[in-house]
DNA sequence: CGGCTAGCTGTTATCGCTAACATGATTTAT
DNA sequence: ATAAATCATGTTAGCGATAACAGCTAGCCG
């Protein structure tokens, strides 16, 4: 790298326009209100000059870091992955740069330290895509006075936040079980923790009630090791079961793998519901129901509201989007036996 | 946000502890060499005003960003997500700041773009986690006198990079199947365009030849749709083939499907193995013989070597990964009909 | 034709920090 | 005891940008 040139200022700029630098800065800043002529000059000169401004020095006058921050679960589920990217898009199309920090949700000092990394680079605003409510509580409880947004979190309505209606879909895939004529229905549950998972017990129970049905939950989490241990054991002839809504596409997963070494045949004994849409999902045998999330959509709405916040135009403060009930062959009415 | 009093800075505990400011930012920056008294009074004001220094500020007078960058792909895939966690996590624990650009890595454009918005940070170094060539060449080409550390790349030995074995890892996978007693073993390969896929090719195809035996590919993606689709069209009697390596288990799970349709057994017909081991992998039926590489240590690896590259210390500059076979349900050797 | 208003551009101060040098109080050497 | 060296801290300048205000032309008016 030989003569590695200092990166020319503001004021090489000015010096080769021959103009002063506030007129540079005037250029850069998109100023309305100079001669056509001057703001052609300067462009001329940043371009062969090959200037870019110095965002530290602008950060520091400003006092705006020009920065948003994200925290996530270091999951590496592909439902957060595709919203930490969309809301990074989203963030660098509107001339933000988006800084993720990665936490372990369970750990509150690792998301201290998260928010703390977070903050010493003075984010202007933070998303949090970590299903847990805690992480939410001590990021509002850091950074005051910095607008927060969550994602996926429902239990406080009046916070702003965007959310995937967990509730909706619980209650749809339910809803089509018992539109197959089926009653006997269990729901294998996620974590007690998630938001996500509380949310689609709810549905599950009031689509049950609502249609005078008993709710029968079993405790799960989200693995396919779950599913495969409680579908290993689980007794479907006494009360006849004929149908289940697992919390997620992986139980499902385990639950079918289960199922076919117990020659326990899906849909024919027992009709099987998911949660997710994996790429894969369609190729299970046979090829799972399932309810799907729009996460790209969830990713652009979170930051669209977020910068809105920040630059002050208070927008709606609750967005929810409903997830799809996608049918496939996992799913069929009971057999009479 | 009542008298939203405005961040103390290096001033306001200077005459709270009744220093200079210049002591002070010898206490921040650790420098050794001052009554212990003093350093404990200058301490015990920043605690009190809860002072953090500005970054902006800082790296304005040393010109450091203390910014790295990752390019991304935008693909969810979970390994490369696990790759940029540990990027992320390195970075932090360092005390450096890691931003991701997301890019679509077939279009330049988008490329260009992703560097164009983390150099304009400032970023101190790159580290590329896209698997085609041409991301790698843009940044370097961007970049004139940033580190650029390369994860997954092998085909350019001289340049900084960290990567899995994926020749090493296909060599094994196809090895194993020669060892059980197969001689017709056909590749499915992954795109063209993508390091890993062209490296798995290679090592099959070394392990083949070194076996005398006669390669055969069939070009594919990492779908698996795609290799559904070669599942239910591929002819394996004519010649006879007993064993195929898929190049990931997602076309394994493709072809599985297809295969299952086609009253094909697996393994007693046909061995297969995959590559990646996706958490469902074992739960596949049969449960799937696959090659797992330790994403983890490799993001970790990478960023230790930017790390050390950015202060100087040039390290051992190409640092590579094997992958390991792991052995499922999915191959045996060929049934004699 | 003097003065006032617009329309552009220039000047100066400032953001919060570190680098480089300066200073005063001790200690050490002669 | 006095000059030199050492230690701990203080002073000044400047990083590269924007903000706020100041100044200079024109053009229009009465």
């Amino acid at each position: 790298m030989p003569g590695n040139a200092k990166q020319p200022n503001i004021y090489d700029v000015a010096k080769l326009a021959e103009v002063s630098h506030q007129t540079v800065s005037r250029v850069i800043n998109n100023y309305q209100g100079m001669k056509p002529e001057t703001r052609e000059r300067v462009e001329q000169a940043m371009e062969t000059l090959g200037y870019r401004p110095n965002l530290a020095a602008r950060a520091l006058v400003t006092s705006k870091s020009n920065i948003v921050g994200i925290l996530a679960s270091d999951t590496d589920f592909t439902g957060p992955a595709t919203v930490v990217h969309k809301l990074e898009k989203t963030a660098r199309k509107a001339g933000f740069f988006a800084i993720t920090a990665s936490i372990d949700p369970e750990s509150s000092e690792s998301i201290i330290e998260g928010i703390d990394y977070l903050r010493k680079l003075g984010i202007e605003g933070l998303v949090v895509v970590t299903p847990q409510t805690t992480a939410v509580d001590i990021a509002r409880d850091r950074l005051r006075g910095v607008p927060v947004v969550t994602i996926d979190s429902m239990y406080r309505m009046d916070e702003q936040a965007v959310s995937m209606d967990n509730f909706a879909g619980a209650t749809a895939a339910t809803n089509h079980l018992i539109e197959l004529g089926h009653s006997q229905i269990i729901h294998i549950s996620g974590p007690k923790l998630w938001f996500e998972s509380n949310a689609r017990i709810s549905g599950y129970s009031s689509a049950m009630l609502s249609a005078s049905l008993v709710p029968n939950i079993i405790d799960g989490d989200w693995s396919i090791d779950t599913g495969y241990r409680i579908g290993m054991q689980l007794n479907i002839d006494q009360p006849l079961t004929t149908a289940i809504f697992a919390a997620n596409d992986y139980l499902a997963m385990g639950l079918l793998h289960a199922f076919r070494l117990r020659g326990i045949s899906v849909p024919e004994r027992i009709s099987l519901v998911g949660f997710d849409d994996l790429p894969e999902t369609p190729y299970f045998s046979p090829p799972l129901t399932t309810v799907r999330q729009d996460f790209e959509t969830l990713g652009t709405r979170a930051m669209s509201l977020l910068l809105a916040t920040i630059s002050g135009n208070r927008l709606l403060s609750h967005d929810r989007l409903i997830p799809d009930l996608i049918v496939r062959d996992s799913t069929a009415p009971p057999s009479i036996y």
